[in-house]
DNA sequence: TTAGATGCAAAGAATTTGCTCACAA
DNA sequence: TTGTGAGCAAATTCTTTGCATCTAA
């Protein structure tokens, strides 16, 4: 999905617009706010991150929570929280994976492997499989 | 691994005296307490639950954090923090994945598959790969 | 003896919540 | 209008830290 970031961040936000209508949430400037910034992105930043670019079009930060909540609630973007640090948002939801650099903490997608993995041999349902590779990325190892 | 918990957490507690002697780290009543209180479980317990078990030993909630900190320095358990709330401790240090619960937040170990997860195609190195399965286990579902 | 651990309480960071006012539909 | 969202600040939850004291080696 290496689409413009212009096209990414409208259709993104026409989905959202969508959604809303359909749920019966009405369309606020913050939550177009919040939803515009996280999609503009590719970096699965943390609520602090998008807070730091909406504050500067007036959206507090308990609104960045609950728009983050909203729009995770209506499927347009993934909590990704893996080492108990903070939490990060990742708008993109087509099936994938990422890798955790441990020197710098960026989180990176990788891209899905079909050849998969099998389903665990206990007694549960999966619905979903997910893997997190970790070492040190390009920028850290040099 | 499907040990004996007494001897488990027997020879478990014996390592971590032997890895303290050799970091030169003294072996205090609250660190046993902890390590046997980790050991005996194989449910992933919180600081939390840890600590509602060894305060009756008269061990505070820092200490309990500062061992089992030390803990996993020693590379006698493991930090599974997947979920995002609170951080998660697993003794069973062998490789193996993880079974998320998303009705009742449990925990439950999945056997390693040798054979699958390729690593994956960008610019990094892989120290470690995980998988963790998000679904409804047994007890939840009805 | 002495480096390092412990307890306590205060400090921090991340996140949630109560309540009043404002706004989209 | 009218149900929901937004802002603000206080409250929670989880975790770390400073400091005086204690203890394993």
């Amino acid at each position: 999905m290496s689409l413009d970031p212009h096209l990414r961040v409208a259709t993104g936000l026409a989905e959202f617009e969508a959604r809303c209508e359909q749920a019966h949430l009405p369309v606020t400037s913050q939550r177009r706010a919040v939803v515009e910034t996280l999609l503009s992105r590719t970096d699965h930043p943390t609520v602090d991150d998008i807070y730091a670019v909406v504050r500067e079009r007036g959206v507090s930060l308990a609104t960045t929570y609950r728009a983050l909540e909203t729009i995770v609630a209506l499927g347009l973007a993934r909590r990704v929280a893996h080492t108990g640090s903070a939490v990060r948002f990742d708008p993109n939801t087509s099936a994938h994976h990422h890798f955790l650099c441990d020197a710098c903490g960026a989180i990176a997608d990788v891209a899905w492997k079909p050849s998969p993995i099998e389903p665990p041999a206990g007694d549960f349902d999966v619905h979903e499989t997910s893997v997190l590779y970790r070492g040190i990325c390009a920028d850290c190892r040099f």
